[in-house]
DNA sequence: TCGCACTACGTACGGTGTACGTAACTACGA
DNA sequence: TCGTAGTTACGTACACCGTACGTAGTGCGA
């Protein structure tokens, strides 16, 4: 009998070692960092389960014993992406902190590209994301708002970081599982926009391109765009 | 032969009509209208390829002659959502005409659920999404700015509406695809969420969390996290 | 009129998540 | 101490997915 159950349920929640029966063969951790494996290498839509159950070596139904859903597999890999992030003395400068953790949470999505695709689908409270939070709100101590406040601010942070992020990678990502090239791609997709700016429709994207100010500095997009969001709650 | 090519091909390049051979028996408009329909009601993970073209009333492949890959159905659909909005006269006052733009996205995506879930893999320009980026320029001609600041204006606009409408949506979008209900998954998760502030682990959150402010006010957090955007580019 | 590009679509392949049944194993209640 | 209940392990099977490929019919351009 697999343990998968009627009633909703946090995979948090379960114990990792069952009172009964013979010691479970892997941790939630190995089991993660399979899938992260997977993940890293060959892009999320190559998680499945019987590829994870075959990078840990075990049979596919076995991996149902450990993560009943897929979707816990996939809050598995979100906490294992979260938990390296370093949580620094607040230095009593909210707004240097926050800019300094949303470093810390690029970078991370950067290394881990599939992250910004989970943050919809995965919108629990897991280990790592509670002690992010938590580190965050202590970020705010010395700040002058209500709590609601605060997580808004946290909120549109934590926005920010994973839309432009998601932007960023969205060309890379997404020319894994094409038979063309990403710069192919990007070429008829460009071909495409100028020939429609060409028609006239569009006069202002036309007035727009024909400024072209170079290529995008992305570091600098994100930047300013994090800085307005900080500003906004600094009045 | 089917005509699905080995080059990168942007769909909205592609006559609707080609020369030669038989008239086709469906437009794009028609498709698009079919696999709306299947996700408004089922959930954006019920839009097969299969059932899509079960819904025109043709043969599974059939449709590929109009749809070369999944991801131009997506698209397609895309640019259906987006084909509703009301581009009124711009009034001289951006911020207005922005916030009203916004609420028409928000509105919109309400509707249609699964657009947010689209607004990543989609970073194409649909004929739509050209229109609505123009008119939003035209919003915004009486600003002084040059076209890369609008258009980081746009973004994060654009970004925070995203971000927001789809955390709204989360829950419900979710349960769909859940054998039990959504008040049932939710109980769960905010139990586990609730024994885990009761460790003493997380005491900001828990200090956060006994203030209980009541339910949350969605509109108003969308509304304040809006003008936050619009007020950090209004110096 | 010829030929070719197009439409239509059935079949088939390799993949997916996971329900279910069976066997081995171990900690707990008696 | 000894069942036995609950766990681990895992093979098989089902329904569904995207889509490659082949074939037949259709109608425009030459």
């Amino acid at each position: 009998m697999v343990g998968r159950p009627a009633v909703p349920e946090v995979i948090w929640a379960r114990p990792e070692r069952a009172g009964r029966g013979p010691r479970p063969a892997f941790s939630r951790a190995d089991i993660a960092a399979a899938a992260v494996r997977i993940a890293d290498a060959e892009g999320l839509d190559a998680v499945s389960m019987r590829k994870v159950a075959a990078e840990l070596g075990c049979g596919t139904m076995s991996l149902y014993n450990y993560v009943p859903r897929k979707e816990d597999l996939h809050e598995l890999m979100f906490d294992a992406a979260s938990g390296g992030y370093e949580f620094p003395e607040p230095s009593g400068d909210w707004r240097a902190d926050l800019i300094a953790l949303a470093h810390q949470a690029r970078e991370m999505m950067h290394r881990h590209t599939w992250v910004p695709r989970l943050m919809s689908p995965v919108y629990g409270f897991s280990p790592n994301a509670l002690r992010y939070l938590e580190y965050t709100l202590s970020c705010l101590d010395g700040v002058d708002a209500r709590f609601g406040e605060k997580m808004e601010l946290i909120a549109m942070v934590n926005g920010v970081v994973t839309t432009y992020v998601a932007n960023e990678i969205a060309t890379a990502e997404r020319s894994r599982s094409l038979p063309w090239s990403e710069e192919q791609e990007q070429a008829a997709r460009t071909g495409y926009l100028i020939s429609q700016i060409a028609t006239g429709k569009y006069p202002r994207m036309a007035a727009g391109f024909a400024e072209d100010p170079g290529p995008i500095d992305l570091d600098g997009v994100f930047d300013r765009a994090l800085h307005r969001v900080l500003d906004s709650f600094d009045r």
